[in-house]
DNA sequence: CAGGTATTTCATTTTTTATTGAAGCGCTTG
DNA sequence: CAAGCGCTTCAATAAAAAATGAAATACCTG
């Protein structure tokens, strides 16, 4: 019931041993950060890589999907880590990597970890009102809590002007 | 060929609105560090229970599996987060949150970020070795490259320590 | 502006990750 | 030292996240 030519194993074109290590250490990289696999992949791929690529040729080489590239590469622009380059005499996009590693860790800082800090900061204020209407008891255990964490929270918060003023350099 | 009795909604014990808004923000600040969300409600949990809860506490006021419970802790544990207290005639163990915050941040920068950053200049150091055997022109782009994401990340590795100190404080 | 080619989108499928709960371990205690 | 309770483990299951690829869209170009 199986049709299985011996000899199809058109899998992707292979990767040399500094294309592998560059997309290992970006794709390790960007999960820390949040970004998946696929994003890892590409950059990595245009890291190493001394001329622009297009869709297809990033495709073919990682052999991921069509819409797994599309998507990448679109992730990718919109925290500045690859920019399209003009290719005179071909239609397609072609893509470089962008190497100011900085901006990716200015990208998870101003759009994850801010907000998140910022939206627990709310969070804290509401707890506060209810707690205000807890028994003197319980009232005191979660006052003292709450007071702890929001220092700590403000303290971390008032960090990242520098952090990425480091990062940044 | 339903039997749904009508009066049977016996889901889990009803959260408060403030045990319910720490839930939350744990979850939140817990995930942006990798942990799952189990984790984050038990702490969430712990962090406005002014008692020492029990582990069987937590799976009924939280509506999770023993094994949830148990490997939650287990995490908790494992980062300091909550610590055991002796109560008298109960064989159980019952659990307080630790407060101190930056215990979380500190595991995380140690034991996740530290160690992703020392295995990415191990591979650079691999990366320079296979670019050296290759043709000039290709070689020049990937030893620029290597060379400024090295100082990037050797320069990231290099404010870890004082992150931790301002951290902990 | 017709006939493509490149790209995006998104419902479906696959893969990965987290949760469940029953089996079993070990400690306590009567 | 047996019986039971509390807890851990882990194979099975469920839930969530990511990848696929066909259809729709945008965009050249002759």
């Amino acid at each position: 019931m199986q049709v299985a030519p011996a000899t199809l194993e058109i899998k992707a074109e292979s990767l040399s041993a500094l294309e592998v290590e560059s997309i290992e250490l970006f794709i390790g990289f960007f999960k820390l950060i949040g970004l998946q696999k696929s994003v890892g992949e590409i950059y990595g791929l245009l890291f190493v890589s001394s001329r622009a690529l297009a869709m297809d040729d990033i495709m073919t080489r990682l052999g991921i999907s069509l819409g797994a590239a599309s998507q990448g590469l679109k992730v990718l622009r919109s925290v500045g880590a690859v920019k399209s380059v003009y290719m005179p005499g071909d239609r397609r996009d072609h893509y470089v990597a962008d190497l100011e590693l900085s901006k990716f860790a200015t990208a998870f800082i101003q759009e994850e970890l801010k907000p998140r800090l910022d939206r627990a900061l709310e969070r804290i204020g509401t707890m506060e009102s209810l707690a205000s209407g807890m028994a003197p008891e319980e009232r005191s255990t979660a006052d003292e809590r709450l007071e702890r964490l929001k220092h700590w929270l403000e303290r971390s918060e008032s960090m990242l002007p520098w952090l990425l003023k480091f990062l940044v350099k």
